[in-house]
DNA sequence: CGCATGTTTGAAATAGGTCAAGTGGCGTGG
DNA sequence: CCACGCCACTTGACCTATTTCAAACATGCG
């Protein structure tokens, strides 16, 4: 197995604070892993065993009700760490975790974890910064599921995708993985008919452009009025 | 100021592996405050310069929407902590925390929390822990708002308010704290009149019995029935 | 070229929200 | 101690956003 680059991890929040000789250390205990589009890191329920970092590529958590449905927690972009069950406590992964088109990770096993922790200054600080952003990410998701409609909820989330995974594209910003309206119905709450109507209507207005599997958003601006200026 | 016991924080997860001299000082470090029920220990975004442990009482964890709208996060018990915007890294309280009865808390200035990380074993696991079941619990709720309808969401808010908050009387168990209808759909995105309804419903066929600003559940099983079993 | 996967769209059905009106307990102040 | 007013609660009637059902229609991969 070649050497990792100690670039990789150099300017990620979790690291940033470290010297190239810490940044050898961890990148020499960790192993990669590449998965396909649609795979899984691991499945909801499994014995968490590891943490990871996500270096390339894009992931849905998700979560599968007891009756089979299935509901996308939130997504994760290349450069954060995720599976971090280890490091709140929890002995099982609470969510599954689908690449949403090629993904490229690092893995550790858990007892690293509080290594990390008591070793690397600034490591748990970032780390739990990240469990806060996620937090009020979740927040602001129940916020909009309680009080907003359809249309909002659907609005709110394309605005977040393209925060989070925009790509500036010639026509607008495009979200940078393959994402169907399905997909976009387990994240708010609806049915693919329901988004498919939503988008065919915006698309009509000038407000998106869609191909199968990929979402373009067009007028930023229009959508956030649509959304109720919640975000 | 007299002397808080030390009884107060003996068994109480984040510091159950202490020992009494370092309990007596994170006593003494500790500013106790008394609020009424419908009084906030803070407001969502207040700076976050303190972080509270409730010794006595229920808080009720309330998001305001921009547009005046609320919704209540989350209940927490007595023994926990809350506020913790500290140990997060956010510079702000993400919520309101409102006394949903008498509520009795201690409170220390946010500098302590790294004293508290660094100096008391298993302060941060056990908190961490904290925020792992916290996440948990948004998670659930998050994947019952986007599939469940209100009938489920209500009897499972139910549930899981007996769980938490529940006190055995002779017909049932009862939620310990004041609660209203309106307080109910705020937690499940409906309307009170809708709850209002399902209570009424329920109270016929036995399940419930309610008072004003009161809840008890006669027929639990009755009720994990009709939440579609998933908590 | 054909199948699997994703998408569109109409029509019918409905859960639950909105509107409106009224009841009843309870704490306060006279 | 009583009456007043507030606040929580209830209930009916109506209305509509969204889901459900059904049926085609694209697109792209093997």
């Amino acid at each position: 197995m070649k050497k990792l680059d100690e670039s990789l991890l150099t300017n990620l929040p979790p690291f940033r604070k470290l010297d190239r000789s810490q940044i050898r250390q961890i990148l020499d205990a960790a192993t990669p892993v590449r998965i396909n589009a649609g795979d899984a890191f691991f499945d909801q329920g499994d014995t968490a065993e590891k943490f990871f970092l996500l270096l390339d590529g894009h992931i849905r958590v998700v979560k599968m009700t007891p009756d089979g449905e299935q509901v996308i927690a939130l997504h994760i972009a290349s450069g954060q760490l995720f599976g971090i069950a280890a490091g709140l406590g929890k002995a099982t992964y609470p969510a599954t975790s689908v690449a949403a088109d090629e993904c490229l990770a690092l893995y550790w096993p858990n007892v690293m974890w509080d290594r990390f922790v008591a070793t690397y200054d600034g490591f748990a600080t970032e780390t739990y910064k990240v469990v806060g952003e996620r937090l009020d990410e979740m927040n602001k998701r129940i916020v909009e599921m309680a009080t907003q409609q359809v249309e909002q909820r659907v609005a709110c989330v394309l605005l977040r995708l393209i925060n989070q995974a925009g790509r500036k594209v010639p026509d607008g910003i495009e979200i940078d993985f393959p994402i169907t309206r399905q997909n976009i119905s387990d994240m708010t709450g609806t049915t693919l008919h329901t988004v498919s109507r939503l988008l065919s209507a915006w698309e009509k207005s000038g407000i998106v452009a869609s191909k199968r599997s990929k979402v373009t958003v067009t007028e930023p601006h229009q959508l956030v009025l649509l959304s109720g200026a919640t975000g």
